[in-house]
DNA sequence: CCAAGGCCGGTTTTT
DNA sequence: CCGGCCTTGG
């Protein structure tokens, strides 16, 4: 279970003298586990430590080997370090490391968790200082958008032009750069129509009244209260002796202001992370923070692991080839002292069918006994893939030939629809004042309550100054609602109020409430009549929601619970391929990782260019590094020349990054699927595409090559039609030469009203829409 | 009040 | 091409 423990788990439990006992228990044999930078890192325990710790160079164990050591030299009892990781599934394996190297549970230990669980318990603390009550509720994303979405509603202002989900993100970013509605500089006060500010400040006050907050605020209103509160800050500084933070590359400033005031005084923080494994930079984290670590913290040590113990040589120098393409980085030489191994296999496959046709057979041909290779368990590979809509080409081919799978990080248990509307109706069981938890299921399953009904409690609501259900149980009493919605809102009211009072009975067992809850509200009965396919599936899924429960002593620890740990947790021990994004991949490791789809436009992603340039271009290289460097023994890279994107065919480019691994630690597999078997695995390789002309090898395909040579020989006949850009910014005829955004020169071989033929010099045929292309003289 | 059709948008995603 | 969301018409 997570690294939550706002619920109580651990976080309740006494001080005790843990490393008293830690000796007696176990003899030190953690220090002679560790390289001599890994130790340096664990050893100086006093001032400010950076350990730069790249892919696979065992910075978990340096970390967890470091508050072995505080805590075994007794230098800091466990309630005095506080360690925070990104994720509850870091968080977990932490705790769980610490446990094995000192052999004993580690209950005592309350401050080591993820950024987010920790501030919501210390702002349960503190929750006054911010005008919140201490059990104030947390917003996902989705309320949040609701929340927003009727602000901007009530503000009269065009939701279509100015949509919810806009604000969202905007204020999102202020909230990750600490900035509060005050705050924001007057440069940023234009966007979202000059509204922003005040429609944050806005929000930040419903929020209040709703007593809630979401994700951003557990981070902001706790910098509020150490900024505000001199006294408590000082409490918390002189309690967190030592403070250790994961993955700091991935912070972002609001985080970095809070381990900063944490840490004046004495200084003792120790920061892991690799700027080259930064990937979150559209989230808010800030590389710079890792970047200036010495300047803002002087005086610290910089320590540098670069002793690989995951990869084989190739797949390491070909990663770091990659990788030294970028320029603002911290730099880094990483070796190895494993054995030889593969070199980095590379297909080209003529389309994203054949891709997964071909990567099908590969994981096939690993499992048996191929002689003289090594062979892999299912659970052994992984497909990393950088957009999720690549899924899909590999599902289907998967279940087609029954290879089993799993996809990791899909849409995640309590996000789905059913789960969040059954989480509402517990809600509002246990704290009837939740509106925007009525809100959602107020009309779900469809009882006759509709937007006439709704809008007429919301009035009255608002302007008496009561919640939600308080206000539907006047009105219902009242009559002042239609017949059907008054007699359905009466019937809920009562029901609620009976949820509630069982909530409250500590006597009553709270997964028979639950199952009571769904089953008279009509909810599950609502999806087993329901007649699409997935609706046994969402059945499914309640019960296992009420299952879920049965670790947990109430109904209010478990909305706690889930509020902040939304994860999955039916792990089955099936063997399974894993498929997953790169970005989910990170702190993973494979055996064998395939890496398909790397063309220009889909890897790099055309949007992220298009957005940050250069610095775009740097995080999708440093994506790139994060997938090879997941393997231990085996990486392939594939691409296909054609994708139907959107429905639409498209040709793709190899991607530059294929260009840029280093081509001595390259295996180019000759024409995959045609039988010429290249890299060992492939002669069971389904041989269906084997008629397919161009798929070949990259640079020596008869399909690239004619690519290449196209553009010298093909000279287009001078045209009689003419396109007119609808812009007006120029017009073409056949045989002007052109320049493309994204595929560089080429001439104009046929117009069709505003699109045009080109040939490319480097990318080949197209149809090009004419506003696209400038003439060749234009180009800059 | 609800179901069917039109329209837009469409990377990555933890907490 | 697909899914979510909103509008429209019954």
């Amino acid at each position: 279970m997570g690294g939550l423990d706002e619920t109580g788990t651990t976080g309740s439990g006494p001080e005790l003298p843990l490393s008293a006992r830690a000796k007696e228990m176990r003899p030190v044999t953690y220090l002679d586990e560790l390289n001599p930078a890994q130790r340096e890192a664990v050893e100086t325990l006093e001032g400010p430590v950076l350990m730069l710790a790249g892919a696979g160079t065992g910075k978990t164990k340096a970390l967890t080997s470091r508050i072995a050591h505080l805590l075994n030299t007794e230098t800091a009892r466990p309630n005095q370090i506080l360690a925070v990781t990104f994720t509850n599934r870091a968080a977990r394996e932490m705790k769980q490391r610490v446990q094995q190297l000192l052999g004993m549970t580690v209950e005592g230990m309350p401050w080591l968790g993820t950024f987010h669980s920790i501030c919501a318990k210390l702002l349960r603390r503190h929750a006054e200082l911010v005008g919140l009550k201490s059990n104030y509720c947390i917003l996902d994303t989705d309320d949040q958008k609701r929340l927003l979405k009727q602000i901007i509603i009530a503000e009269n202002i065009d939701e279509k032009k100015w949509s919810a989900r806009l604000l969202a993100h905007i204020i999102d970013e202020w909230k990750n750069r600490a900035l509060t509605p005050a705050n924001v500089p007057l440069s940023e006060s234009d966007a979202f129509n000059h509204r922003a500010v005040p429609l944050y400040a806005l929000y930040q006050e419903r929020l209040k009244t709703l007593n809630a907050v979401d994700f951003g605020d557990l981070l902001l209103h706790m910098l509020t209260v150490l900024q505000d509160h001199g006294d408590v800050l000082e409490n918390y500084r002189r309690r967190f002796r030592y403070i250790l933070v994961d993955e700091y590359q991935d912070t972002n400033i609001a985080q970095y202001l809070w381990l900063r005031l944490l840490s004046r005084g004495h200084g003792n923080v120790c920061c892991v992370g690799d700027d080259d494994q930064s990937i979150y930079s559209w989230r808010g984290a800030n590389v710079g923070n890792i970047l200036r670590f010495e300047k803002d913290f002087p005086g610290a040590k910089v320590v540098r692991l670069e002793q690989n113990y995951r990869s084989t040589p190739h797949i390491l120098a070909a990663a770091s080839g990659l990788i030294a393409a970028n320029r603002d980085r911290l730099g880094k030489t990483l070796f190895t002292e494993l054995g030889d191994g593969e070199k980095v296999r590379l297909a080209s496959l003529w389309e994203g069918e054949d891709e997964a046709r071909w990567i099908g057979g590969e994981i096939e041909a690993m499992q048996g006994g191929i002689r003289g290779s090594r062979t892999f368990g299912l659970d052994e590979i992984a497909i990393l893939v950088r957009a999720t809509r690549q899924m899909r080409a590999f599902e289907d081919r998967f279940l087609a030939i029954g290879l089993p799978y799993r996809v990791i990080g899909g849409p995640r248990f309590y996000e789905r629809q059913e789960i969040r509307d059954a989480l509402a109706y517990f809600r509002v069981a246990c704290s009837p004042t939740d509106d925007l938890a009525f809100e959602r299921i107020v009309n779900t399953p469809r009882r006759g309550v509709g937007d006439k009904a709704q809008q007429a409690i919301q009035l009255a609501a608002r302007s008496r100054g009561i919640s939600l259900l308080e206000s539907a149980r006047a009105l219902a009493s009242g009559g002042q609602l239609a017949a059907r919605a008054g007699s359905a809102m009466t019937a809920l009211v009562e029901r609620f109020d009976r949820w509630h009072r069982m909530a409250l009975s500590p006597s009553l067992s709270h997964i028979e409430l639950a199952t009571e809850i769904l089953d008279e509200s009509g909810y599950t009965e609502m999806w087993t009549l329901a007649k699409t396919p997935d609706a046994s599936g969402r059945v499914e899924n309640l019960k296992e929601l009420v299952r879920a429960l049965e670790q947990f002593e109430n109904l209010q620890g478990f909305l706690e619970h889930v509020a902040l740990v939304m994860e999955n947790e039916s792990e089955s021990s099936e063997r399974k391929v894993s498929i997953m994004t790169l970005h989910a991949a990170k702190g993973l490791e494979f055996p064998a990782v395939f890496l398909p789809g790397w063309e220009e436009g889909l890897f790099p992603h055309q949007l992220s260019l298009d957005e940050n340039g250069i610095k775009g271009l740097e995080e999708e290289r440093r994506l790139a590094y994060v997938g090879i460097t997941r393997a231990e023994e085996l990486c392939t890279v594939s691409f296909a020349e054609n994708r139907l994107v959107y429905g639409q065919w498209q040709a793709n480019l190899p991607s530059r990054f294929i260009d840029e691994l280093p081509e001595a630690h390259v295996d180019v597999l000759a024409a995959p699927g045609r039988g010429c078997d290249g890299g060992g695995w492939s002669e069971t390789a389904d041989t269906g595409v084997a008629e397919r002309a161009a798929s070949a090898d990259v640079y020596n395909s008869p399909g690239w090559k004619r690519l290449q040579a196209r553009s010298a020989t093909s000279r287009p006949v001078p045209g009689r039609r003419t396109a007119v850009d609808l812009n007006a910014t120029a017009e073409f005829t056949c045989g002007d030469r052109v320049f493309h955004e994204k595929f560089g020169y080429g001439y104009v071989m046929e117009v069709t009203g505003d699109k045009l033929d080109i040939e490319f010099e480097r990318a080949g045929g197209k149809k090009v829409i004419a506003r696209f292309v400038v003439p060749a003289e234009r180009a800059s």
